[in-house]
DNA sequence: TATCCCTTACTGCGATCGCAGATCGAAGAT
DNA sequence: ATCTTCGATCTGCGATCGCAGTAAGGGATA
């Protein structure tokens, strides 16, 4: 997925590791739930996980710590950890904070660009429209989420950009479960367009509209699949979800 | 807070533990931090913590960890953790995005108002006052955080909650080093009246106003501040700060 | 006296082990 | 055949130990 990043050094004999495991993991299942490789109800073991990651319990378990410190992990009752189930409220809520901070952070990116913030984000648009082509479902997800943050980064607000990313941790997963859509993906392509348009513009107003507009889109949709797949009764005991 | 839970037992021992012992190490650290325990460029070691606290070192350092990956804390290039020394920037955006967060909390929360939401902020503001009176910074931050928290408590929006919270971490220690100054104490106060009659009115739009008017009413002092620190010598190596 | 080097004592990070609690399945009793 | 019960096996959490790397303190040398 991010192997591209290490470009830069021609002939290196590989990456090794520059952070501690413990960031590489909660970087991996960071992506992962953002992409949606994970499934609401689906039930995480880090002792599982450890093994197949080849390290010890230890590192895996301070990253899924962090992550149920952030709402992206919930811990049961019977101390399982699993992906949450969002209910309509919480989806709600998370959109409204949504709306409010993204709509900030484009609008400050949109009056800062630079030519090089620009190339960087029609070449993420780019692959973007690649994966919405291919009809990936995962691709595109994770080509959205590359898309919007590197929108939001040219705010360059580190903070804020945390804050944002953890928004889409914690809906990530629900918005996976709720559109294998191939018409919502077409349709969301219409507001990418406006969005790319606005940044070429440079116009600060028009890109916070367009993003605020991009939410307001998707979110009646997944709305309504959460509360049908909330009276599924296939859901009653999700723990039987598909693992990786 | 919530040991009348436990009410149902008549006559329970002791609270003993609820929480995992890195959850009650972390929250700990996090009224510290916004009560403005620590001091910027502190020196954290895991260890001698652990040592104090009677604990081993694994719970103090996932607590650690989480406050590092919140930004309540940084990593050196020494290994050493310490409370991060925030630029006028970083401070920046942190007040911006409260702006943003805090008046949407006061908005939706000032439209639900209960009785018992109103009365229990009327006895945090009431704490608040007596803690400005007395003079006390540290009683008085902390007051201050438990007024404002009550209040953001009443959206029911937790996520926004949490998210607040994380801010109030990053900013804590630097309003503590910032102002031990008696005037701001009771100039802020006025504010905080205008708080509690807008939350006995039941007014969101006059809710929301205050509480933006109370950052910003802060926030230049704290920034010149900031700038005045950092110009100062005595915080080239500010390793030498008061331990607890 | 001043400078260099080495030892020591820290730091965070990872691995391994053990504990308490919960779930699930199988065996036994009614 | 159905219900109960006990044990094996999961789970997360905490303690302890060892590793690599940095900073500082002390002694020897120029």
């Amino acid at each position: 997925m991010q192997n591209s990043l290490a470009a830069s050094e021609p002939a290196q004999m590989s990456p090794l590791q520059r952070d501690s495991l413990q960031q590489q993991i909660y970087d991996r299942l960071h992506a992962g739930l953002i992409a949606g490789a994970f499934r609401p109800g689906e039930v995480i073991s880090s002792r599982s996980l450890a093994g197949q990651l080849g390290v010890s319990a230890m590192p895996v378990r301070e990253a899924l710590t962090r992550l149920t410190a952030e709402g992206a992990l919930e811990l049961t009752p019977s101390r399982t950890l699993r992906v949450p189930v969002l209910s309509p409220d919480d989806f709600d809520e998370v959109t409204a904070i949504r709306t409010e901070l993204e709509g900030m952070a484009a609008s400050r990116a949109g009056g800062q660009l630079s030519d090089d913030d620009v190339a960087r984000i029609c070449a993420l648009y780019g692959t973007l429209a690649q994966a919405a082509d291919s009809g990936d479902v995962d691709r595109y997800l994770a080509a959205n989420a590359d898309f919007h943050s590197g929108i939001y980064a040219a705010a360059r607000w580190p903070v804020l950009l945390g804050m944002i990313q953890r928004l889409w941790l914690i809906v990530g997963p629900s918005i996976r479960a709720s559109l294998p859509d191939q018409g919502h993906i077409s349709r969301s392509m219409g507001f990418h367009d406006t969005i790319r348009d606005a940044v070429v513009a440079g116009d600060a107003a028009a890109l916070s509209a367009a993003i605020i507009a991009d939410i307001a889109n998707a979110a009646p949709e997944i709305r309504t699949a959460l509360i049908a797949q909330a009276a599924t009764p296939a859901s009653a005991h999700p723990q039987g979800a598909a693992a990786s």
